[in-house]
DNA sequence: GTGAAAGCGCTAACAG
DNA sequence: CTGTTAGCGCTTTCAC
């Protein structure tokens, strides 16, 4: 394969122009040019490692997750792919799925070999120590959907997520609204926190309306455990809407009240959160989070940060948009409205 | 950050016994203690980039994907990474997802710059170009569920899932079974070529049954146009089996069926391919692929080769299991038993 | 704007 | 089994 010095002799330059003018330092027009015909000649693609040995910079950044395997983290990955591609940058892939061993492995290692420039990490809770490595390594790092010390953060207000949601349904004129949502477990697993139960509550306190103990009903965040939820609650003293704490556990109801011959929404309003692929098909009324949009922006902050090493790091917190389908409407069969 | 003179220092060796001992190289055990004692000591970490340069290894690997952002493909990287990560390794991930410009950046310069030491394609379809682009790569290849000439290859068979699939329903005493599958296009984008539609009519014509020009409907794999071609398919001349060639369109057959006022298995039993996550929740029959499983056994077949470089290109074909659950059972509703 | 030269931190012969 | 010695292929001062 062709290296620096085959472009430089080709071209009639040193080693020294040709990585400039290829790297968009100084270097007259004229010199660029003729460095990069010889290039695209030979077919010189630069070698990472000997060009991040000398530099320091390795044009990979790292992308954490605590699992792959979840549409959300898959569709954020997507997006930060489609700003770091096409900037040059390859993505490395740090999933902490599996074993504690796979973690340690992580930041006991792949991540200190200086392989990256900078992390995006997505609904990471952080050990202290993780936090203390992570620091260590002195490079950006973007967090997504929850805090990390000194991070810039990419997040949505799940809180007024939730009140939104909530108020939807108020709007409608329903009284006996309840959750279904992640419990304790669950949700710090995703750094919800309680802020989707939070905003749910403060805005039925706000309508003046009373949360009676049978108004939370657990569920993990996907469709069997809305189903089991739903079953469970519907069996018990029912309300008028639900509101799920995400779509698929949304969409988990809305199959549950159908099983047991209830109609969605004229005996039963639901509202979810996300904008899950599947919620178009089932009319699911929603409120986007828009992950791959997540994930460019947090890939542009990156970008940003590294171009820009002294910036202090941001906090953006994104605009959801509400997505009303056919799942919500009056209490007792109404015609549906868009609130 | 302590580099390897550091390390040599301190355990009063040579950088070159350090690197050895830290290879796993010969070094006597005595002198592997001491260096690995000293690396402890001062939180030492190898330099990827200079470990690289030096030795053409990087200690990366690349996984390929024509989009990240469907269930299988997340499926099966967390398997990779669940091997790779272990032994040290870093996948980095090419997502052809995007636009052309995307696959280009990633085929014209991500691959060559020499910074992974193998890679891993699942369902790529590759174009003249870009295959001689890898080969000239010089590195070994697994491919899952698609050939790449001289690759190692893992896959299923799909001709025999489907026929497996057609048997359980002609052996429940099903004659009229619908196969509602990918289209050309789908088909191709996943490599599954036309093997399933192919596997499904050998046995149907096994079983001396006619296969009337309605037996095959159109589908993508996913569960909204499952559901519609159902919903067309049901209207039309009702069938007593569907044969889905994969879960998601079997789930949207499920949902079709059920809001066509059918019960399943009793007025219809469907039988998908894949295991799905959704498919326990549904209860649909089903052949299970096992996607983490194939990227276990990916990421194993690579580091073999990368530990013989001079093995022949194996092929594994992998043996799905069948689960049998409630959505299939003899036409006309008698008890459901397991084929 | 460009060239010469000195590394970046490691590994791989080659001796011993 | 271990030390010495060259590089691996680039980037980056520092002069000019």
């Amino acid at each position: 394969m062709a290296d620096i010095a085959d472009v430089a002799r080709l071209a009639g330059v040193s080693t020294a122009t040709v990585s400039r003018a290829l790297n968009g330092k100084t270097a007259s027009p004229a010199t660029r040019a003729k460095v990069l015909a010889a290039a695209a000649e030979l077919g010189y693609v630069i070698s990472s490692n000997a060009s991040g040995l000398a530099s320091g910079r390795t044009r990979h950044i790292g992308f954490m997750v605590p699992f792959i395997d979840r549409w959300f983290f898959a569709d954020v990955l997507t997006g930060i792919e489609s700003v770091l591609l096409s900037q040059g940058y390859d993505v490395t892939l740090y999933d902490l799925q599996g074993n504690e061993s796979q973690r340690d492995q992580v930041f006991g290692s792949s991540l200190r070999r200086a392989s990256i420039d900078g992390l995006i990490a997505a609904s990471i809770e952080l050990t202290p120590d993780e936090i203390l490595a992570l620091r260590a390594l002195g490079k950006p790092v973007v967090s997504i959907g929850g805090y990390i010390e000194g991070a810039t953060a990419v997040d949505v207000d799940n809180a007024r997520m939730a009140t939104l949601a909530t108020e939807h349904l108020l709007s409608l004129g329903h009284t006996r609204i309840a959750y279904v949502g992640a419990g304790r477990t669950i949700a710090s697993a995703f750094q919800l926190g309680d802020a989707r139960y939070d905003g749910w509550l403060s805005a039925m306190r706000a309508a003046g309306l009373e949360v009676e103990e049978t108004g939370f009903w657990e569920a993990d965040f996907d469709i069997p455990s809305g189903y089991a939820a739903a079953k469970a609650l519907l069996a018990h003293d029912r309300p008028t809407a639900i509101f799920a704490a995400s779509d698929e556990i949304g969409i988990g109801c809305m199959l549950a009240a159908r099983d047991l011959g209830l109609r969605v929404p004229d005996d039963l309003s639901i509202v979810g959160i996300d904008d899950h692929k599947l919620s178009a098909f089932f009319g699911l009324t929603t409120l986007a989070q828009d992950p791959a949009g997540q994930g460019r922006l947090a890939a542009h902050l990156l970008l940003a940060q590294l171009d820009n090493p002294g910036a202090a790091p941001e906090h953006r917190t994104l605009t959801p948009r509400f997505v009303v389908r056919s799942s919500t409407a009056r209490p007792g069969g109404a015609v549906h409205e868009t609130a």
